[in-house]
RNA sequence: GCCCCGGUAGUCUAGCGGUCUAUGAUCUCGGUCUGUCGAGCCGAGUGCUCGGGUUCGAAUCCCGACCGGGGCGCCA
């Protein structure tokens, strides 16, 4: 263990077949141990692959010993002969001098890597660790990570700020009652639902373009593949608009791009996954409010103006949207009634407003709109809602010391991998989700 | 929170009142084998979620709790 003296342990990448005959060291772990008799394989894993590591009796029956008794998904570390040979793996093996044993696996496993049996994911949630072996678990997280990487690459080249509000809160942003209640010091605080009204006050700043990636905290006892208690919002809020259009283009060009890069960024990822993420056209469909109801009624479903689009209604329009070719779109100009407090009411129609959701595949991704910058105008509309204003005014107050035009979104991130990646399940794209029931690990 | 379905070895499953000393696979352990790469072959090991009840008898039927799967409501 005298590591300085030793030189640094070699990557799968940085070994080749005409590597033949030079000394390296390599560790990883043991992902299966094949004991032939006379010839014993390793297989050793790394981030980027397997490599085999194979010991002979005849050459020394006390290595070869050892090996035999090193337990299955052990961190262990090997110094040897590279040897290029065409049966082996990647065109070489290594003939190991020494073996040491890095950190022993307990056995029997909690959850097999290599079993050739399936898993629940429920398992697979208990023992995360063990599951993220799968190189197939671990891609989901490498895209997750390009897409977030591109989305932010976005925002900064539009002029966006990233800020961080807080997420510990005196009042419930939206005053809603699906908020988690903690004591902060003898206080009653709550987990931010959403950053919304911290973004708007940001908006009476001058920073004019600002955008968060951060966990919003829903207390709803909602039991489903696409909700989990603690999810990452992309929310943003600009400055300045005229109309909500004014954006739109920004989060569609954001998001289209997302999956472009990953697509392209992503190959090896997506290989292993065996998906083709579709990227969609610019611009995407804008599906109004009105239109969307209609071919609700065309499908049969008794639906009518005013109403609200419940999950069959919307996995509805998604079948009909899919149909013409569409998987990304906006549904805009829903009515006032049924948003938020902050929408704005349209100029010419205050029945309907300047908001819209963001589809795909069927799933709400992101939701939005143009805000009501006018503080007259704005405090009715949170009477009509029934809040105290009183538990508001920290948020009243920068709109009655000029607050521009403004609007923004807040879109799902877990949402999105799922969606793009096609999987059954929200959990599936969440490290470490939170739901009613999971709080461990 | 509501509706439907389920909970059998570390993992995934079959069984659905006695014939269950519970099926198969995977896994673990032991044996065998000098080119495996889903290694093979021989042998062994581990289990009916918990608490009540019905019955001569319960993995199996009933009730409750907890947990899981699907759907709904709501939403990101």
């Amino acid at each position: 263990m005298s590591g300085a003296q030793q030189p640094p342990y070699a990557r799968l990448k940085d070994i080749s077949p005409s590597d033949d005959g030079r000394i390296v060291s390599v560790a990883g772990w043991v992902e299966d141990i094949r004991n032939l008799g006379g010839v014993v394989f390793i297989i050793l894993r790394q981030r980027e692959g397997t490599l085999q590591l194979t010991f002979k009796k005849k050459d020394d029956p006390d290595i070869l010993g050892q090996a035999v008794a090193v337990n299955r998904e052990s961190v262990i570390g090997a110094t040897g002969r590279v040897v290029a040979n065409k049966q082996a793996r990647n065109g070489f093996e290594i003939l190991p001098a020494k073996l040491e044993v890095l950190s022993p696996a307990e056995a029997p496993l909690p959850l097999g890597v290599v079993d050739k049996v399936g898993a629940e994911l429920d398992t697979r949630l208990d023992n995360r660790f063990m599951d993220l072996r799968k190189p197939e678990h671990r891609a989901l997280f490498a895209i997750r990570s390009l897409a977030l990487r591109s989305i932010r690459d976005y925002m900064y080249a539009n002029g966006f700020v990233e800020v961080h509000t807080p997420k510990l809160a005196g009042a419930g942003a939206e005053g809603g009652a699906s908020l988690f209640e903690t004591d902060y010091f003898g206080k009653r605080a709550f987990l931010s639902q959403s950053p919304q009204l911290y973004k708007q006050m940001l908006m009476a700043t001058g920073f004019d373009r600002v955008f968060e990636i951060s966990p919003a905290f829903r207390a709803e006892p909602s039991d489903t593949v696409r909700h989990i208690t603690e999810f990452i919002s992309f929310d943003a809020e600009v400055a300045f608009i005229r109309h909500q259009e004014d954006f739109l283009k920004m989060l569609e060009e954001c998001v289209v791009g997302s999956i472009a890069y990953v697509k392209e960024h992503g190959k090896e990822h997506l290989e292993i996954l065996g998906l083709d993420p579709k990227v969609p056209s610019l611009p995407i469909p804008r599906l109004l409010y009105v239109d969307a109801i209609g071919i609700l009624q065309e499908y049969g479903k008794k639906v009518k103006e005013g109403d609200d689009i419940d999950t069959e209604g919307e996995k509805i329009i998604g079948r009909a949207m899919q149909e013409k070719g569409h998987e990304l779109y906006y549904i805009r100009d829903y009515p006032s009634a049924i948003k938020a407090f902050y929408v704005m009411p349209k100029e010419d129609d205050p029945e309907y407003s300047n908001s819209f959701d963001m589809e795909y595949k069927g799933m709400e991704m992101a939701s939005g709109g143009q805000r009501e910058h006018r503080y007259d105008k704005l405090v009715e509309r949170m009477k009509a809602f029934g809040l105290d204003l009183v538990n508001f005014d920290f948020y009243l107050k920068p709109f009655r010391f000029g607050m521009p035009p403004h609007g923004g979104w807040g879109f799902g991130i877990d949402r999105f991998v799922q969606k793009m990646l096609d999987l059954p399940n929200i959990r599936e794209a969440v490290l470490f989700p939170r739901d009613r029931n999971r709080l461990i690990p």
